[in-house]
DNA sequence: CGGCTGCATTGATCCAAATCAACGAAGAGA
DNA sequence: TCTCTTCGTTGATTTGGATCAATGCAGCCG
């Protein structure tokens, strides 16, 4: 399937322009490309556990995880979910407070981590886009705890899906989901809920009436139209000040 | 009662060896000093609004806020808790996604962006501390969505105590709060309520089934006694990896 | 083919926390 | 002093989402 990962060439990644490195100029490409090595998990694999060691720093180049925290109970609560060009890791923190598991088959751009910790100190601007990036996550995390704390069942799906058809549509390029367009689901309704602090009945239940309200048209299970996004928003409750800032 | 804030003698400073200057040598010291300046905030007062312009980026010296997201209806949502050496804006991000409110009176260390920006760049030990400060907001954010998504009441009345705890503890250099410990609350019941994502009468309730089991014992309104802090722990639901990691 | 097993949907019932409502205690100001 | 106002507590009732339970629907393997 990504065979073309083979090859280590990062001109031709498909992430090249969107994660750490996108700050990096072509003479450090060079450095960069000699430190990296991809590595390709199966769906489900454990990527990391919390409390565990972390050897390596990898920007995820395919695929689909998500970083969890599990409970003795079996309880369990999502607080990220990893696309391409995410970073996973952190320089100076040896351990993940998180699970993190591959939802899809993925494939990581992996870096040995004293040597990109060595890396960061002599290139600024990969500690610079690094900064941003973890600035965005913190800016991630604090929206879903307040879709985890505030928001109805009807409220957390909607707004899940709408930051799901952000994240894609950025991906491509343009800045606002148009309408209509069309959503793909990487995640199982488990995994879903386990994200919104819901049940998967629930979960089940808010799509289905949102899809009887008209506000999604599923296609298939794992695939669904939005006809109107500014409808979603409505219904994720977005409509206050909570759009993107630049 | 702070008087002593008046004079902007870094070295006097409260908050000296734990907010972003705990890296700085003495000669770098100097040019903080010369950048900084204090101010004051009366309880209640607004430090940020949500979209707006800051053009100020801050240690919290004094005092508490709390940073969150309010809806037009009315529902809010704390996604943050500023105590001292706490940060205030990040360089690169022009607006606060966020309410800042004072809780008590506030007063602040106070640094003009685009001077602070640059230091950032001439000074990598400090850019590396905010990183480091960051990644633990990261880690307190990304906690909180646990405790929003899927713990209980009482759980989340319990495990916010206990992180209270710990902060107050870690200011006093112990490293996990002794028993029996005494807890006080910068919060009313309804910030309580806004942080943990219910209502001022299930967390007044809470408290006094937390109070009535022993857990905790109120010496006044303001002020709780921990008598066993591992217990609390217990009730807190982080009898999993969730404990501090190094 | 039939019998799995894993995921999703739908319905019936239950319960934890929200809502509605009343009251108590501590300040602040006249 | 008395009256506001703010904050917190406690009780009664309601309700949104969890839980319990059954069914559907692929895909997969023997």
């Amino acid at each position: 399937m990504n065979v073309a990962l083979a090859k280590t060439e990062c001109s031709d990644c498909p992430i090249r322009h969107s994660a750490v490195c996108a700050a990096v100029d072509p003479a450090e490409l060079e450095i960069l490309q000699d430190l990296k090595s991809y590595r390709t998990y199966p769906a489900g694999a454990s990527l990391a556990m919390a409390g565990e060691n972390l050897n390596h720093l990898s920007s995820l180049v395919s695929g689909c995880a998500t970083m969890s925290r599990g409970f003795e109970d079996g309880r369990r609560q999502t607080v990220g979910l990893l696309l391409p060009s995410d970073f996973i890791g952190r320089p100076g923190r040896m351990k993940s407070a998180y699970d993190i598991v591959a939802i899809s088959e993925v494939t990581l751009c992996r870096f040995e981590r004293k040597r990109f910790e060595k890396l960061l100190i002599e290139t600024p601007n990969i500690a610079t886009r690094l900064l941003a990036m973890t600035l965005d996550e913190l800016e991630a995390a604090r929206d879903l705890a307040v879709t985890l704390g505030r928001r109805t069942a009807r409220e957390k799906v909607a707004s899940f899906l709408a930051s799901l058809a952000r994240r894609q549509a950025s991906v491509l390029k343009s800045d606002a989901p148009r309408s209509p367009f069309t959503l793909k689901l990487p995640l199982t309704r488990l995994a879903m809920a386990d994200h919104l602090g819901l049940t998967i009945e629930t979960v089940s239940r808010q799509l289905t009436q949102l899809r009887k309200d008209g506000i999604i048209a599923p296609i298939d299970n794992r695939e669904i139209a939005i006809p109107d996004f500014d409808s979603l928003l409505l219904e994720a409750g977005e409509d206050d000040d909570g759009g993107p800032l630049d």
